[in-house]
DNA sequence: TCTCAAATGTTACGGTATAACAAGGTGATT
DNA sequence: AATCACCTTGTTATACCGTAACATTTGAGA
């Protein structure tokens, strides 16, 4: 099954980095894996709550913000909702494409790009932290 | 006054666009003016109610999407917040530049680096639309 | 003046996210 | 084993962000 699988690449990359992936964001790691594009935290929330009869919001957030610290989920900010991370394990920045249509989710990568923003974000004084790009557009399938 | 030239551009802009540039929305527009970085919804609203004693929030959202829509603002998803276009008339796509530190931000032309993004994201099947890019970073006065 | 469409006012609500504190678990030290 | 420090999770409450729906006003053109 690919979740398991990644479920367990998962896990071989937060023992590598020395942070738990504990049971509950285990679980919650897999709700989201669960949906095929972006996807909310009160949805994730209700799922949770299905599963274990109660749940507060700062039990998801708190799981989702790991999960995003420790690589394994992208925040897209525009949508307020969340991805899973498809590059696991190469250091990377993502390029995130949203399909504005349909929800569909495809992650490039950023870094060869991030080097020219760098260069001229430098040249304006900013120094740019590591993030990942989103943009939006339309996917194949729905421009047909 | 920096101000006052900006909102003359701001109603020529309007003008020739056909679409009005309304005594609330300018006034709203010179709320976000006076600030010098990123500036939030309830913020704006919060200096309405100041002035004319009493506002909802429809009441600004609708200004700051008018103003967004006709390009004098830019909306930055990442802070739920809006910043002034210093670009206006010239036909561009921003690379906004914001410091986590202060706030500061910069607007630079995004068309470049985003020409490049395009034939990536082509690639993939997806057509991106016009839309800004978001970097966030530290700038200048903040690295010290 | 009349009419219609756009803009604004008003109320109410739903979605997003965090603060603050309590309780439980885990592993190291003594 | 008992203690302690630290991380994780539970719980309650609240703050912040944004919009739906409908009423009312305004203003440009017939
Ligand atoms: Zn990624
Ligand atoms: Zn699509
Ligand atoms: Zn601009
Ligand atoms: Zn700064």
């Amino acid at each position: 099954m690919e979740i398991a699988c990644f479920i367990e690449a998962a896990d071989r990359h937060c023992q590598q980095q020395g942070v738990k992936l504990t049971a509950l964001r285990r679980q919650v790691l897999e709700l989201v894996l669960s949906y095929s594009g972006v996807v909310k935290a009160y949805q994730v929330l209700a799922d949770l709550q299905k599963q274990r009869g109660i749940a507060a919001p700062p039990t998801v957030y708190r799981a989702l913000d790991f999960l995003v610290a420790a690589g394994l989920l992208h925040k897209v900010d525009a949508l307020n909702g969340y991805i899973v991370c498809h590059h696991v394990g190469c250091s990377h920045e993502g390029l995130i494409l949203v399909c504005g249509d349909c929800g569909r989710v495809e992650e490039l990568d950023a870094t060869p790009v991030l080097d020219v923003l760098r260069q001229q974000a430098g040249g304006a004084g900013f120094a740019i932290s590591q993030q990942n790009l989103m943009l939006t557009g339309r996917c194949e399938a729905c421009r047909t």
